[in-house]
DNA sequence: TGGCGGATCAGGCAACAGTC
DNA sequence: GACTGTTGCCTGATCCGCCA
């Protein structure tokens, strides 16, 4: 780890590490961020301010960025992520893909096609958090050998632009390929969408105007069917097609073959159970007058008994699986 | 003492909940 | 409905500590 220069960076590191411990040691291993602030605050190494909230938030990240283990201890809560990934729906194929949208007013929208196509989404909220990049760069779930593709929708304006720019640095390293599906330059001018001006007070807006002009556009802003369009296409984009008609007539040929093996099996049992209450009811017939015998002395002598010990089960089961055995070699 | 690089600050993104 | 706070990230500009 890089030493840390500052003294209150080095108090607030050390507090940071004795605090996590007292938590795993208390059974806690997973908590946010937040919830580490406060354990700090309550015990007056921080101050309930945004800035100091701030400023233990950089440090984390970079503490973070360098200790996997200290990184792990950490779940994110505010930033969904749906797990709608079906290995057996892409079998064979060369892609792992997942949709990625800048904001959760459109997560109705992304939800039935991530459903549908059986691709997670994420929502980032602005920017990913240090732990959904985490989750994608460990790709814990991804098959071997499969490419792993995001696909990004986020606003065409300097924060939207910039996101992107983060994930694609944070996750190339790592073999992923991530595509801004939606909202380009491009498709700004192609749908003549309604433009605003980038806002002055933020940093990233020079940049973006010197090489965009000023122009900012939602991804709100872009017709839904032409949305639904694009997600589709670029969910297709990386689907062998003619892979997913051989799974899906396989999954076809399976769940015909499980859906009449289910019903002769339902009637088999319906029959099997017939035969066999029918030999039972005969067995425990012919042993009920010594049954009767043995209760009624049972009742006299004041002890519990059992049906179970009226008859001899065992030679009774025996004698019912035989039968069944041969009536099945029939 | 000057240069480098880390730390700090104040701005931004997003959505949601609570308060007035 | 407007405003504020929460949560988890980012940026550029400036400040400041360390070292040769």
């Amino acid at each position: 780890m890089k030493a840390l220069r500052s003294k209150w960076r080095k108090k607030v590191a050390r507090y940071t590490y004795q605090v996590v411990r007292m938590l795993n040691d208390a059974g806690v291993d997973r908590f946010t961020v937040r919830q580490l602030f406060y354990q700090l605050v309550s015990r007056g190494i921080l101050k309930s301010t945004r800035r100091d909230y701030k400023n233990f938030d950089a440090l984390l990240v970079k503490l973070r960025d360098e200790d996997p283990w200290l990184d792990s201890q950490f779940i994110d809560t505010s930033k969904p992520r749906f797990n709608y990934y079906d290995r057996m729906y892409w079998a064979g194929q060369k892609y792992f893909v997942e949709l990625w949208c800048e904001k959760d007013a459109l997560r109705g929208f992304f939800e039935p096609y991530a459903k549908r196509y059986r691709v997670n989404l994420v929502i980032c909220r602005g920017y990913p958090s240090v732990t959904r990049l985490r989750e994608a760069k460990e790709q814990r779930h991804i098959p071997p050998n499969v490419k792993y593709v995001v696909l990004y929708f986020g606003d065409f304006d300097p924060s939207g632009e910039d996101i992107f720019r983060w994930i694609n640095k944070e996750l190339r390293p790592y073999n992923i390929v991530v595509r801004k599906v939606a909202l380009t330059m491009e498709q700004v001018k192609k749908y003549r969408l309604p433009p605003r001006v980038p806002k002055k007070k933020d940093p990233r807006t020079p940049k973006f105007i010197k090489k965009y002009g000023e122009v900012a556009v939602e991804l709100d802003a872009l017709h839904p069917v032409i949305l639904r369009d694009m997600i589709r296409r670029s969910l297709l984009k990386y689907m062998d097609i003619h892979k997913r008609l051989q799974v899906e007539v396989a999954e076809g040929i399976q769940s015909e073959a499980v859906e009449i093996v289910d019903e002769v099996l339902k009637n088999l049992r319906a029959k099997l159970l017939d035969i066999a209450l029918r030999h039972v009811r005969h067995e425990i017939n012919l042993a009920l007058p010594k049954a009767y015998e043995m209760l009624l002395d049972a009742l006299e002598s004041g002890r519990d008994i059992s049906l179970k010990q009226l008859y001899d089960r065992e030679k009774v089961l025996d004698h019912v699986r035989n039968t069944m055995f041969r009536w099945f070699r029939t």
